[in-house]
RNA sequence: GGUCCCGUAGCUCAGUUGGAUAGAGCAUCUGAUUUCUAAUCAGACGGUCUUUGGUUCGAAUCCAAACGGGAUCACCA
């Protein structure tokens, strides 16, 4: 049991005793850093049942603690608030018992899987800033799941068909002349990209074209020559005709080469792949599932309806007059066809903000269906990501390519790099892997620092910082750590085994007192699906560490018993900022 | 217009089920390297927690309204 437990238990018991009161939930919390203690307990909820003054209770329980309890060495009363001290003792202990324990950072199996599907590509154009925070949030959250005990499965569902995927595959029918990525030098994905946006240039000069004819904006829309021939490619998709079906091929093969390069570079991967072009005829046994449940109705044009105006999310269609699916069919279809494929108990969407009210109705329509999954289901919605000038719009050009984006980070690391004089041999392999993952790091820390539900501004001169609450800087605490540890192998002081007990500075306190936090942190990040409490957590200690490290000499120390404690302490401290960086999908280096 | 989300330092963000004088980083300024990595550390400056009212021992946090910003309300995905 960790210490706050433990706490927990100790003050219950001292209420108990000494004012003979039940006592529900005990509430500890960490004391503000201009008191002295670590852990705090607040009196004034005792103020009423036990008709005495808050500064009573807190002498009471603080010299009860003290008597009866091995934890606490010290505490102090100001006003309602009882600050507690633990003894040195207690934390040396905790650390002997971090590096021993094999599992550290690991909690116990809970027997239950879940699917986390996140990415979700289109493939008509390259991933961009959007993307990448959907892809660290994913893989993050799949990571910190699976250390909270869970089977995970990562999946991805690439939406590879529709009428946006014909668009680029027109342009190039029309203006590609057989260009490919080897011919020109391209990366698939950014070829294709390149026919996208030809597209829709061409489609709306023709638009103005029928207009200046005399057509209405809302009819020359729906009539260019393009978009009819458009339409036309996608039927013949849809039959399967030979020819289109053959370019759809090509053209998506470039595109996955594009996309799994990309994929490598950020370090990302999944268990399971599905395609939309697999799964889009799907759904239509859920409607028929569910009209004869009486969940849904026919109107007498043949489309079929749910009605949940009584949930406060109104009339909702499910399947069009013609038969043809929507949206909202193919995921009734696809998320029964996850939990056939997997043993999973529950499914995780990582999906922007934008789609809250579609995921309210799918999941509210699972539930009416009965389906038993239906209460494991949630949608880990984001905010948009912004530029300091605003919104991205892929229409402005304003959209930040994600492979363009990398490039720079990777220029800057290894600019930082040479500026400092940190390495050796700028041009080995060994730096080139070192200016990757520094570059990763301020990247994927930088977006993951913020609460994934909030919208958040990304601005290009901060993200490629490397002071400061940044990635680099709790690499940089890992690599600087490593480097005494070096040492301290090379004196030959080995940290294993029992620790004798030391008497500690502060600094020393709040570190160990920030490790024991570190379960606590990877569960509430679990249970909240959120990153950013474990990217906190790292700086926080990675904080404490330099603190710690300007403060107190380690490999110098005199005393035998506090040096092993200290390189000890470096030791978990290090473990720890490996594993919570681990869980953001950060890698981190022994010399930078 | 209906529904939902957001509003904390000049900027970017933390702030656990309501607790002490609201915290970090960046930016600006000052100091620290004969000593384990200065991509570091110490310090200074910086606040009407959008506003108003309510709940109570106690509110950035809970409730209500107003103002400001965003999303969504397709036989699109």
């Amino acid at each position: 049991m960790d210490i706050q437990a433990q706490l927990k238990q100790a003050v219950a018991e001292a209420i108990t005793s000494l004012y003979n009161l039940p006592v529900e939930n005990v509430l500890i919390q960490p004391t503000k850093k201009e008191f002295e203690g670590l852990y705090t307990f607040v009196t004034f909820p005792l103020t009423k049942s036990t008709r005495k003054p808050p500064v009573e209770i807190g002498q009471a329980i603080g010299t009860y603690l003290k008597e009866n309890t091995h934890l606490v060495s010290k505490f102090n009363v100001v006003q309602g608030f009882l600050n507690l001290s633990i003894s040195d003792a207690v934390w040396v202990d905790e650390v002997s018992g971090m590096l021993a324990d094999p599992h550290w950072g690991q909690l116990p199996s809970r027997n239950e899987s879940v699917m986390v599907e996140f990415s979700s590509p289109n493939t008509n154009k390259p991933l961009h800033l959007g993307h990448l925070r959907n892809n660290f949030l994913g893989d993050s959250v799949s990571r910190i799941l699976k250390a909270s005990g869970y089977d995970v499965v990562k999946a991805c569902l690439v939406n590879d068909r529709g009428i946006h995927i014909c668009k680029s595959m027109l342009a190039y029918q029309e203006f590609g002349n057989g260009e490919t990525p080897e011919s020109t030098g391209m990366k698939g994905d950014h070829l294709i990209g390149k026919y996208y946006v030809w597209f829709d240039k061409a489609h709306k000069q023709q638009i103005e074209e029928l207009i200046e004819e005399g057509m209405s904006k809302e009819e020359a829309e729906k009539k260019t020559p393009l978009l009819l021939k458009v339409q036309e490619m996608l039927r013949k998709w849809e039959q399967g005709d030979p020819e289109t079906v053959e370019l759809w091929k090509l053209m998506n093969s470039w595109v996955y080469a594009g996309f799994a390069e990309t994929y490598h570079e950020i370090g990302v991967r999944f268990d399971k792949t599905y395609y939309e072009s697999e799964t889009y005829l799907l759904g239509k046994d859920v409607i028929e599932d569910g009209l004869q449940k009486n969940v849904f109705y026919r109107k007498p044009d043949g489309s079929v309806w749910i009605d949940l105006a009584d949930e406060g999310l109104d009339q909702k269609l499910v399947l069009r007059s013609d038969g043809t699916s929507v949206y909202m069919t193919q995921d009734l279809g696809t998320t029964d066809l996850k939990f056939q494929d997997f043993p999973i108990q529950r499914g995780i969407w990582v999906v922007g903000n934008e789609q809250d009210y579609h995921f309210a109705v799918l999941f509210a329509i699972l539930r009416r269906l009965g389906r038993p999954y239906a209460d494991g289901l949630f949608h880990l919605s984001y905010g948009m990501v912004d530029l300091p000038s605003g919104k991205m719009k892929s229409r402005e050009g304003t959209v930040v390519d994600a492979d363009d984006l990398i490039e720079e980070m990777v220029e800057t690391a290894r600019n930082r790099t040479r500026d400092l004089g940190k390495i050796d041999d700028f041009e080995s392999e060994e730096a080139t892997l070192l200016y990757h993952m520094l570059a990763m790091g301020a990247l994927k820390y930088y977006l993951l620092k913020v609460d994934p539900k909030k919208r958040m501004t990304f601005n290009p001169e901060e993200s490629i910082d490397f002071q400061g609450h940044t990635g680099p800087f709790i690499q940089y605490t890992h690599a600087r750590i490593c480097s005494v540890l070096r040492k301290a192998e090379q004196l030959g002081v080995n940290p294993v085994g029992t620790l004798n007990s030391v008497e500690l500075a502060e600094s020393e306190q709040q570190l160990v007192y920030l490790l024991t936090q570190f379960v606590q942190r990877i569960t509430e990040a679990g249970t909240d699906y959120a990153p950013s409490y474990l990217a906190q957590y790292a700086f926080e200690l990675a904080k404490a560490y330099n603190q710690f490290y300007g403060e107190l000499s380690i490999l110098s120390e005199p005393n035998a018993d506090k040096l092993k404690f200290r390189v000890a302490l470096s030791k978990a401290v290090v473990e720890t900022i490996r594993k919570s960086m681990e869980l953001l999908g950060i890698e981190v280096p022994s010399k930078m």
